[in-house]
DNA sequence: TATTGTTATACTCTATAACTATA
DNA sequence: TATAGTTATAGAGTATAACAATA
């Protein structure tokens, strides 16, 4: 009757994505990192350092949020707060040398896991860009326009 | 120095699942359920009614969070629970006349959603096809090669 | 008054442990 | 003893409200 599940958009995205972090989370596993702090160090990578608050629009979060994934990544020694001296409410984050390191290194090892992933499903390289090409332009093209169809039921 | 966030596959395919599902739960906001309770109907939905456990892994859920999905279709009055006969541990849980309508009315928006999701990043029928294919080798291809590169940090 | 960082709190989603009734 | 459903509880993950320091 209806389509299996296995065919629904929501459910392919979903567990696509959540297979893909699986891989991503055990490819970091040994530099003690997950997915979501290499994203942070990420974003914190920049020429200008930024503010906590800055970070957190970057990275599309709250900064109550923010708060505690730069309390993990200064325990674990990757990034330091500072007060900034032009606005003494802003703290200007930046990466230490251990942050630079693990960030080159978490690099390397996401570009791997993204070709070990898209390869791992069988896809040339032409497919796999296609996908990712595909796939960027679903994922920004935030608005569909809102058709709200008339309750039939 | 780093990509941008915005080309890492992570976050494209966490962000185009967040699209499409905000689509999907706008289309069946009048009909008054979820894209999640949309999907238990659909598994609900086979000729041997399912009981409580079947249909969680159906769904691929815990059994506990499946008492919660259908309390909350039951308090709709799109499903009913009744005592096993066979074996009175089990609860069978079938769709209400209520429920089918509503689940026939809800794949149909949830096709219009899927359509105009991928035709709104302007992808062409045979691109979307392609896409749809190569999403859902990566969705279900469960385990990538464990390949734990050296740490050299 | 407004903004930044912080804390406390709450809410969602989901899983684990323990209870009950059945087998 | 084991299984199905249930409840209580706890753990992520994230957001809102309120507060202190600063602008």
């Amino acid at each position: 009757m209806a389509e299996p599940l296995t065919s629904r958009l929501g459910y392919l995205l979903k567990h696509a994505q959540l297979n893909f972090s699986q891989s991503g989370a055990r490819a970091l596993e040994s530099l003690n990192i997950t997915g979501r702090q290499l994203a942070v160090l990420v974003v914190l990578d920049v020429a200008e350092p930024l503010s906590q608050l800055d970070a957190a629009k970057e990275l599309g979060v709250d900064r109550t949020t923010m708060v505690a994934l730069i309390d993990e990544l200064e325990d674990k020694g990757l990034v330091e707060r500072r007060r900034s001296p032009d606005d003494r409410r802003k703290n200007i984050v930046e990466l230490t040398a251990h942050g630079k390191q693990t960030l080159t290194e978490g690099e390397r090892r996401h570009q791997e896991t993204e070709k070990a992933f898209l390869a791992g499903a069988g896809l040339t390289p032409i497919e796999a860009d296609l996908f990712v090409r595909i796939l960027k332009r679903l994922a920004t093209d935030a608005e569909t326009p809102d058709d709200q169809p008339e309750d039939k039921t």
